[in-house]
DNA sequence: CTCCCGCCTGCCGCTACGTCAGGGTCAAGG
DNA sequence: CCTTGACCCTGACGTAGCGGCAGGCGGGAG
């Protein structure tokens, strides 16, 4: 089985050009040439270029590709592990990203200002450990919020609207029961904790008691989500929180 | 709130040398500078930077980049559900090459080669119409295709070896009938065509008659696939593709 | 006042190709 | 047999996105 660098190139989804250089550089020559000077690719060939591609596409310059690839002390299963591998790191990367995106719309639809650390914590150079570690201690349960990232990429417009009027709605009432005195663990209070995990279940992710709670204790711990309930009433993202905790356990 | 370009590389990871890059191209240009001639970046900048950031690490030249943030027809919020969408596309795309890369394991493990066009399929930097229209041809309906990843990626290796276990139970009985001597349109062999395709529907992909045939065709057509029925028994890929072809006719 | 660190503006270099230019090759068709 | 068009070859230069250094100014701590 041979090729030329045409046929290469189109099954490869690379250009002529690129082969070319790859053929320059050294990192992958064909392994011979027709009298006429042709180049002539057999299936080993494609192989290797399999592999070129796959780094290529992840980023790593062409120089560390070769030393991968010609690497003796590594069988083709250690390979495909180490590719595997690589492939899973990236994805979590990305739904990092995912995370900070999703992070970003909370507070901008609660009109929270980022601070410029949090504004980088995800972009840019990134330290992978502590950062993995901060998002656990934020979220919990990342495959929710990944859940909820898949919904709302779906909302119009008019989808945000409802959520703003229902958020709305629900803030109007929660304001009233905390002036109205009655303890946070009242079945009132209890039941608008109730109203709130019930509305991120239904337009962002499955909210269950567990996650709400961490939520609660979110609300509590960062100050940027603390001031925003402190703003719309004195007192209420405590009483807030002590709802959901108690709606929590109430229903346990 | 104002930074110097120092102040503003660490915090976002990025070298000076990069910042001065942005802003000699007008990509990012601070906001104001001192008297001395020092660049000043504000929050706003910080803003735009955090964007820049983004769009660059998923690869995007960065005067498209510039494009994209300036595009006056898009809000704060549009932003970053466009962000939110391509990398969900991006993490599907991994996601693929994960399925790819566990196929290609198994294949190793069960010792079956892989086709050039199998090698490629997910990697390359693949043009999504030619890309499409090849899959569409080989496999009748790419969504087919695409479900089937979605499937093999979940097998448990108790799946694998059970197909494993089916197929080659399957291999048995075609040899038999083949060396039997019956017609490749008798109901024996027709009925060995028709579990063929459930055995496929059952594990990876819904295989209509149509996607059937053009699978046999396949299987003629691609010396591979032709010379490993041929090593299982001689004529047996011949009698295969007519069997099946047989069988799609009589259930039609 | 001095020292050192940080900032400035060129300018050259590098990677991974894209893009001609100028010229041979091969299979099909007239 | 000869032509035509698609494909191949080897330079050689261009480009994007910076890295890195040189040579010189600024600014706050001691």
């Amino acid at each position: 089985m041979a090729y030329t660098v045409g046929q290469v190139a189109k099954v490869a989804g690379v250009t002529v050009r690129a082969l070319h250089h790859y053929d320059e550089i050294g990192l992958l020559s064909p392994s011979g040439r027709t009298p006429a000077g042709y180049r002539r690719y057999d299936d080993a060939d494609l192989e290797r270029l399999q592999h070129v591609l796959f780094y290529r596409e992840l980023g790593f310059p062409l120089e560390e590709i070769a030393a991968i690839i010609d690497d003796p002390a590594a069988d083709p299963a250690a390979h495909l592990r180490r590719q595997h591998e690589l492939l899973t790191v990236r994805i979590t990367r990305l739904q990092e990203m995912v995370t900070a995106i999703e992070f970003a719309m909370e507070a901008s639809k609660l009109n929270i200002q980022l601070t410029p650390e949090e504004r980088f914590e995800v972009f840019g150079d990134f330290n992978p450990e502590e950062h993995e570690a901060e998002a656990e201690r934020r979220w919990g349960d990342s495959e929710a919020y990944r859940e909820s990232n898949r919904r709302v990429s779906r909302y119009s417009k008019d989808d945000w609207l409802r959520i703003k009027e229902e958020n709305e709605d629900w803030g109007r009432r929660i304001v009233a029961v905390l002036a109205s005195g009655v303890p946070a663990d009242s079945p009132e209070a209890m039941e608008l904790a109730e109203e709130h995990r019930q509305i991120i279940s239904r337009w962002f992710y499955e909210c269950s008691y567990e996650v709400h709670t961490g939520l609660a204790d979110m609300y509590m711990a960062d100050e940027r989500f603390t001031r925003h309930y402190e703003d719309i009433a004195p007192g209420l993202a405590a009483y807030l929180n002590e709802a959901i905790h108690a709606n929590a356990i109430s229903r346990a």
